[in-house]
DNA sequence: GCCCATACTGACATTTATGTGGGTACCCGG
DNA sequence: CCGGGTACCCACATAAATGTCAGTATGGGC
């Protein structure tokens, strides 16, 4: 009996955090922009994450309709990801953000992680 | 003896999400956007963020440069709260975040969000 | 003396996110 | 029959984020 709750959201940013979900989602999002990527190449192309925790990235972004996910019935196996158009819109929508990362990455580097939470 | 130990980001939109922390901040940030608020107009500003939370999120803004917090010592006390410059570029870079989510807020509304994690 | 409001602090519980190490299935070539 | 290569799945462990609830300090007004 799984009921498929709603959840509501206080303004469009709130869903849009939302949707990027944890810290992986965007970079995922940011390595697919370029075309389909196999399993593995989104892996390497998302350095740190583990394959578990990709897997379920994916798998949500696949729910959300994020990405569109291509099964070719080969041994061995291949898997392609890909942006929807939903997802590319994503993806569009958060490249300012990455500027502004990329800008302002020295003093985002100097900041005491460790005491910050 | 604590370290100050430095991340360092595959890019700049890894640095601009972790700075952005959990589902809070920007929207903490996009409160803020009009002009300093006191804590209890912050708290009223985010609905659905207790109040330590919000404590501990502000604290982690200040830390990292993104907020400046100012004292009134008075009673009953009082304390502002208001975007650094630092803070107000991030504002500005997540903007069109924000407008994506609006956008899309109903289909983003109708994801099955217990269904997905 | 007591209560008010405000901005906290602290102990604790829970939920969510992330990580680790293993195993599975497939077909092929050796 | 065995190992290679790929994309997984599973049980489990830990870390990080978030939430609940009670309590504290202050000085003015009653």
């Amino acid at each position: 009996m799984k009921e498929t709750k709603k959840r509501t959201f206080t303004c469009g940013l709130d869903a849009a955090i939302a949707v990027m979900g944890g810290k992986w989602k965007g970079l995922i999002l940011f390595a697919l922009q370029d075309g389909p990527l196999r399993f593995g190449e989104v892996r390497r192309a998302v350095p740190g994450i583990s394959e578990r925790v990709l897997i379920l990235q994916l798998r949500e972004m696949e729910a959300t309709g994020l990405l569109h996910r291509e099964v070719y019935h080969q041994v061995p196996p291949k898997v392609e990801y890909s942006l929807t158009e939903f997802g590319d819109s994503l993806n569009a929508a958060m490249a300012p953000l990455g500027e502004w990362g990329e800008e302002h990455i020295e003093r985002i580097e100097a900041i005491p992680w460790n005491e910050v939470g």
